[in-house]
DNA sequence: GCAAAAGTGTTTTCACTACACCCATGA
DNA sequence: TCATGGGTGTAGTGAAAACACTTTTGC
């Protein structure tokens, strides 16, 4: 069969036709270290094998629709930060059947979801140097998305995302230090952070980690969006 | 139907499948501009409309396979800059039923494409400003991967992918304007391009748009690969 | 000899780096 | 009063930006 026979009729008949699925790979941060949210199979087979989350895509749904489908059931979240990843096809990826998965990467932040949902669904997060081995693919797929937030987090502030609605500069540069897994020098990360002019201090501290207390600072929502759209280069260090 | 049942039984039962394809987004370069390679529909229905160069995904193959077979098909080309883009998912993308599709986008020489295998096949190559209107969703498609070029070209040489073996550094530079949709300062493209270390200048000098003549150059490539491995900037004005 | 493209250097500006001490507070 | 984490400034370095003239040669 040519490659022409793509567009030659317009039912596509005698084609081989595939299950279509999405994996979600949800990362939070819970003000120490960012984490990876995964989940722990209750059936067989691979059973207590720990999971990324995912589901087939339905003949109504777009992936993106998919995804944040299951975004909403397993977190209870919704508008949140989901972008497409890669699409994995290997042809024996899946033990069960011919399934090409897309996979998803997420942002949440981990005090919008209630630590009773996660147990719920026998679910647990995980920092990223503890991350078990995972059924099917879906060990590539986190290795990538690794890689990927890495090179994202440099080009695009992910503080809305990832970051409670207050917050303090030193957990934002914990955040930063968590993703590049790396030190980095506090005079320096809050004079850059705070040159972008997108931060807004508040009156209120945060005493729980200092006697002194951390001043607590909020998004400028406009700032923050001018910012981004003109283009900017977030690289620290 | 619960996302828990992906991974309740092996055998899949019962989910729908779609019909999964590919398409191939394939830029080049004429020492000119930058262009697309579009391909002419010669079947109803939408016949004589421009469109991307594709396939469906067989049992056998994975979407990377799928496509690199495309694109030796239709240009003779193999072992090509070949990435994944995006998958299309949009229910009522293609009228012809449910067909996702990932697109890929290829750079390639365009002086080892054979313009006979460009005239049998029905194609042209096509400006970025000039493309047409485009079958199903293929203009978002290559909207997308246009914007994808701009950001990539910032992070990563390009010239081994677009450019013959020997080349000018004005035609180089060209090809970055072409990219850019910007003129560049010559003598800071020069310094900041020989800096990275990564060419050879040759003895030979190329006449064809100059009296004087520009010298040509060679990758080198030792150089070049140490130069992506080590991580770069590669970011010009 | 002149048109047309190739090739070349210097100065200024600005962002990144390295680096060490004082501050506020609760225990 | 002291231990703990929060907060600040400056000098040096290097890369990017701005900018204009000379060279070569075919016609």
């Amino acid at each position: 069969m040519s490659v022409h026979d793509l567009h030659s009729n317009s039912s596509y008949l005698g084609h081989e036709k595939v299950l279509m699925a999405v994996d979600c790979i949800i990362f939070g941060f819970d003000l120490n270290e960012i984490k990876l949210l995964l989940f722990k199979r209750k059936v067989e087979p691979l059973k207590d094998s720990w999971s990324l989350i995912g589901s087939f895509v339905k003949k109504d749904q777009t992936l993106e629709e998919s995804a944040s489908l299951v975004l909403d059931e397993y977190t209870g979240l919704r508008d949140v930060f989901l972008e497409e990843l890669k699409t994995f096809s290997k042809v024996d990826r899946d033990p069960g059947g011919r399934v090409i998965s897309t996979a998803f990467f997420s942002l949440i932040r981990l005090d919008e979801i209630s630590a009773k949902l996660v147990e719920d669904y026998d679910a647990k997060w995980f920092g990223l140097n503890e991350i078990p081995a995972l059924v099917l693919d879906h060990s590539e797929m986190v290795e990538y998305a690794i890689e990927k937030i890495r090179i994202k987090v440099r080009r695009r502030p992910i503080g809305f995302e990832l970051l409670p609605e207050k917050f303090t500069l030193p957990q934002i540069q914990v955040l930063y230090e968590s993703i590049y897994q790396k030190e980095l020098d506090t005079r320096n990360f809050r004079k850059k952070l705070l040159s972008f002019d997108i931060l807004t201090r508040t009156d209120e501290k945060d005493k729980s980690s200092s006697k002194k207390g951390a001043y607590l600072y909020k998004f400028n929502k406009q700032k923050f969006d001018d910012f981004v759209a003109k283009g900017f280069n977030f690289e620290l260090q």
